[in-house]
DNA sequence: TTTACTGCAAATTCTTTGCAACAAC
DNA sequence: GTTGTTGCAAAGAATTTGCAGTAAA
């Protein structure tokens, strides 16, 4: 999906709510979508301090990102402890993860096969998954051979 | 698992370490062997200031529950946002979650063959699994039978 | 103009830590 | 006795919130 579509589609959902396109909220969007790393709050506050445009505030920070993530433009992951971590998802496929736990570096994986299980094992329980997190936490091909 | 078997694995882990058997670990311990359900770390802080026993304060608590993961005793879960919710594993097979969104209730699931790719699709990255988390996020079958 | 948004700083929430008194071993 | 453990209160880290000023629509 081009970033252009993205982006009215982002101002239809802002109009749709009586939401409003601020500068900040088209920086922070515009930010998001040109990455395509997983990043936390605080990485992106970073991003605002450091990179030129209009100033933007932790808080607001804080508060798009709420908003982005409402709307389904973005996923927040717990990836082990501590901050939550982010990912633009509005034309990107869904997938898992692998988080090494050595060097902190996440892998995107996915299998068809595992989320029929899923999704048969939910049915089977009458459960209607909304969404789900799959996880592997351990270490990567490089950071494993470093440990010998 | 008997309860006492599992007891004296505890004091044989602290022993092996030079650790302490003090009465608030043996408390916390056989507390968190007495439930199946999930609880938090202020959950299990309010159960012993209202049940009776050996005084026990919120920071130890804290380093109980470290203390516990650590060896394997009990296994953490983010299941979803703040707080981190624990469970006891020895002497229970591992197994997956449910969470559902609207009553806050944990199912627990298992599917071998998920298991089996899994495994199959880290070892194609080589990617050495420690541990996983395998989380559906929805609505259980009464909820969902409520909201129609 | 109206109503939402922003920045700021203070407040919250969950968890960790420094330290002196205490207690297993 | 030694050395690990506890409780307390203070510190931390991440995130949220109240409020007065600002600015989209």
């Amino acid at each position: 999906m081009k970033q252009a579509t993205i982006e009215r589609r982002f101002e239809q959902y802002l109009r749709e709510r009586s939401l409003r396109l601020t500068p900040q909220r088209r920086r922070i969007f515009e930010r998001v979508f040109a990455t395509h790393d997983h990043f936390s709050a605080e990485t992106l506050y970073a991003w605002m301090r450091e990179e030129d445009g209009p100033k933007v505030s932790r808080a607001t920070v804080y508060r798009t990102l709420d908003l982005l993530a409402k709307g389904e433009f973005i996923e927040s992951l717990d990836a082990g402890r501590g901050e939550l971590v982010y990912e633009h998802t509005l034309g990107h496929a869904h997938h898992d993860h692998m988080v090494c736990t050595a060097c902190g570096r996440i892998e995107e994986w996915h299998d068809e096969r595992i989320e029929a299980l899923q999704s048969e094992a939910a049915k089977r329980r009458g459960f209607v998954i909304e969404r789900h997190e799959h996880r592997l936490m351990g270490t990567c091909r490089s950071c494993a051979r470093k440990e010998g």
